[in-house]
DNA sequence: TCTATATATCGACGAATATGGATATAATAG
DNA sequence: CTATTATATCCATATTCGTCGATATATAGA
């Protein structure tokens, strides 16, 4: 039982997904979306109030926030006029585990986060 | 003086390296490429035998291990006519922290790398 | 030096991406 | 119902990217 609940988890990532998430973090606007809404903990951030803090046009952003939707990485719930985006928070994690365990592969001192 | 290392390790990784890195490992070839590289410890592979592996054109991959040797994940050493390539092991730990450390602010839980 | 091998560079073309003006939709207030 | 606010969608344009044929460079061997 275990087993396939651990086996669901990681058929959540793959290489074309990571790629795809990858995408969506290479560039400037979308990183700094990715990194503002890591900060805000749980509550997350209207589309405006993460246009005017990167001052990008409200259009441009909305086609950035698309993009990171698709990828998974996050996610919006209408509140009101606006709409409060969050980061997804468990894709992340797959992700960023991913990463680490492709780049461990033979290179353990990789995981050696802690400096 | 150990704060002067540790600072000086940091300065080399900021956003726009670090969107560079994420450009370079946002397409499936080059992806591929990564991984395989982190899979040959030490030693490496010739541009050629990456290419048979991967199945892409000769002059394709060619391009995409110069995209990748300018963002810092691999560099290359000539042996005879081949160009050994292996991967920085220094930038992608410092990539890999940087990309931690910044999802963990706020969100300690997306470290738990263990499951 | 001539030839073969390994890889890089050039150049062109089609595809994908980023940008932002104009407009549409959705929700709320009056 | 109208006006206002918040955001998305449409569209055109400019730029960047991926691909690959052709060619150049570098090394080694005969």
């Amino acid at each position: 039982m275990r087993k396939l609940i651990k086996k669901e988890r990681h058929d959540m990532m793959n290489d074309p997904i990571a790629v795809k998430i990858l995408s969506a973090l290479a560039q400037p606007t979308r990183f700094g979306v990715f990194r503002l809404l890591m900060k805000c903990n749980q509550e997350g951030l209207a589309a405006g109030a993460i246009a005017e803090k990167l001052k990008v046009p409200q259009n441009s952003l909305s086609s950035h926030l698309n993009l990171l939707s698709n990828a998974g990485l996050i996610k919006s719930e209408r509140q009101g006029r606006s709409l409060i985006y969050t980061v997804e928070i468990e894709v992340t994690k797959e992700f960023i585990n991913y990463l680490v365990m492709d780049c461990c592969d033979g290179h353990p001192e990789i995981c050696d986060l802690t400096k």
